[in-house]
DNA sequence: ACATATTTGTCCTGATTGCAAATTAATTAG
DNA sequence: CTAATTAATTTGCAATCAGGACAAATATGT
């Protein structure tokens, strides 16, 4: 257990001014104080400090008073962009997509490499994300010693602590130890996280939930992926296991039941004899599931029927996860969604059916269609808050809100 | 977000201490610090304020010195049972479990009350649950103003902040204020907490998991719940929502699938017009089970089908759930469990099974088959948890009648 | 133009906390 | 009875936060 001491209180508000100059993204310090509820004396002290390692800069410009403009103006603090530079990638089965964004999470370049990288062997994988975090950077404007850490996205189970990847379908092998691999060739801190995560991270940053410190996530690709926001923080399952979707049993006995990737997947959506040949080539660069939207659009039975039942299985599973979990809200993502009503409207359909009663009128699902630089994004944001210092990532007691002593 | 002050600290290192001795039973100083990693000098701060305030004595007879004696013999500490008393209750359809405990959540009475409460108007149900209290207090040569705080353990959805029970088979209503109803009456701080809850706490501090911070524990009674050790706490949902299973929806579609309580529950493995006026008596005392259970070993074909049946999806649900949390342990317990290896054995066959790869050597099950009064002595350690001062996760603010908080 | 009001941010004092080192206390070994 | 040994407390130091006084920067009023 973590015992604490003034350096972890002094962690712990240095993180909290931190991340809600980030939130606000320019804001004073007599704000910050009232959403913090610490003292003006103590931000004083913590933004000063901040502000003497660079992390953050004044903004004496931006002075817009709001009318009621009478005393001694407010200087804006803002985030320094340039403190740091991290490097986002999401690996997919039919691509990897690189980020490079600066200490706020603002991409400033971004790089595609549409190649398949199912199940290389490593080390062409791994010259892969080399050349790619290389030449993202070098994009940039910079050097890859003005980075600071870079952060892979991966479909599967992932150790974030070890930064191994326990199993995925981009590698044949288990127990990859990504996060070292890479970092040996780049010479720059590097970790591992699974892309639900990274994308979870990034909808609390970026995207649908910054409102939001409770959620859950559901993304649906080749793997189906599960992030659980709790309290503001990732929710890891014990050992810093990332939590996964795709083993979820669904059925009342073994006999009948089925694996949810054996229904919900893109291969099992995609799959069977049914495929034609420009489908196959769809899948194989990440475009199959815009084609049988096309297909469906079109009158195709199958393909419709395969959408319909994937989007009823998913619907349930959610309906489960938010039993379990009880979020007021559940983002979904992920590229099956291209395939549009045909899986969505199933989805909502058995997801409304299967919630449980007392949280039918609390739980809204948002579905958003974010482009995969919002993952590479994420996994930058799961950089940077560790950057940031976080003090409960790091296994801190988890801290209550409200009632004061 | 709370903010870090000393007082926070204080708190958290006071709480650390506390639950050290009550863990240890008895300990000395220097142990405590080896454990918890604090420095002698905090210890004896702490250690000194606890002994100021009567929470712990010292033991000065108890020393057992291992042999290697040589110096200053360390003093032993121990929590002071009498620093106070909690009543815990566990609420069953078929009966009412009360139990008064010291400090340590030691019992020193224990009342059992076997009456249907099923559906009671809740006046009735109150007056039952007051009588319980006050008599089972008075067992313990006690009078109720002895007594610092009641826990109720209901089965069902709990909001644990606000005392309220969203929805139990116990009630017809929902919402009900059921903490803050009792506390009315008995004059003394009352919570609510869900059965799963109690019990999970229970295997925590006393049962099967007092050496394990992580596990998942899952109660398969009239009612199917759920409780999470996550990092030493209980896991609570968003909104400090007790987690459920009963609503876990098995199946595929929404057309061939059904909640896990109408194949898991004890009504649904008992119902069914086959049962005869015997089972009928025994399950309305609660005996159903084992009942049950000599039908099967005597031939009967059809309940031990539905015993296979319910074990297998629960196995299915439980790997479900292992997937999710990643826990070493998983533990069972609940009257079901009575009916033995016609539950069990599908039960572990299914679960082995459906449990994703990479957890399958790491993830053991255990089954418990306590008794109803340590339910009850559950629900008396989440009030006694709170008393300690948990700073994290607590927020249970105790619910008082007239007096001040 | 000048004085006053108002708001913001910083400095200083006081109360806590924790840790490290020295000190006192209570034993046993010889 | 003295020395050695281990346990616990006391003392000194550094850090935190909070509260109040003070300086700075601007708006307002005459």
């Amino acid at each position: 257990m973590k015992t604490a001491d003034p350096e972890l209180m002094r962690a712990i508000n240095r993180f909290h001014v931190l991340d809600t100059i980030r939130r606000a993204g320019s804001i004073s310090r007599v704000e910050i104080g009232e959403r913090t509820q610490l003292s003006a004396t103590t931000i004083s002290a913590i933004t000063a400090s901040l502000l003497d390692d660079a992390l953050i800069t004044p903004r004496h410009e931006g002075d817009l008073r709001d009318g009621a403009g009478r005393g001694r103006p407010r200087v804006m603090l803002t985030l320094n962009a340039s403190a740091a530079r991290v490097v986002g990638a999401k690996i997919a089965p039919t691509g990897l997509v690189f980020v490079v964004t600066d200490f706020q999470g603002d991409i400033l370049a971004e790089l595609t490499l549409p190649v398949r990288v199912d199940r290389l062997p490593l080390e062409v994988f791994a010259d892969l994300v080399e050349d790619g975090v290389r030449r993202c950077v070098l994009d940039a404007g910079l050097g890859l010693s003005d980075v600071t850490s870079v952060a892979l996205a991966v479909p599967g189970i992932v150790e974030h602590g070890s930064g191994r990847v326990r199993s995925s379908s981009i590698f044949r092998d288990r127990d990859v130890k990504l996060a070292s691999f890479v970092a040996d060739r780049l010479g720059v801190a590097t970790i591992a996280e699974s892309d639900a995560n990274a994308i979870t991270m990034a909808q609390h940053w970026f995207g649908r939930a910054r409102d939001c410190d409770d959620f859950v996530l559901v993304s649906v690709e080749d793997a189906l992926g599960l992030g659980v926001m709790h309290n503001g923080q990732l929710f890891r399952g014990a050992r810093e296991l990332s939590l996964d979707l795709g083993h979820m049993m669904m059925g009342v006995s073994t006999a009948q039941s089925e694996q949810l990737t054996d229904i919900a997947s893109e291969k099992a959506i995609l799959s069977g004899e049914h495929a034609d040949l420009r489908l196959r080539e769809a899948m194989r660069v990440g475009r199959g599931m815009s084609h049988v939207r096309r297909l469906v659009a079109e009158g195709d039975d199958v393909f419709a029927a395969a959408a319909s039942r994937a989007g009823e299985a998913l619907g349930i599973a959610i309906a489960n996860l938010a039993g379990l979990f009880a979020p007021p809200r559940v983002i979904l993502v992920g590229s099956s969604l291209a395939l549009g009503r045909g899986l969505i409207e199933p989805l909502q359909a058995s997801f409304a059916r299967a919630l449980a009663e007392p949280l039918r009128e609390v739980t809204e699902i948002v579905i958003d269609e974010a482009g995969d630089e919002l993952w590479a994004r994420g996994a930058a944001a799961v950089a940077l808050s560790e950057l940031y210092g976080s003090p409960w990532s790091t296994t801190g007691p988890v801290l209550r809100s409200g009632t004061k002593a």
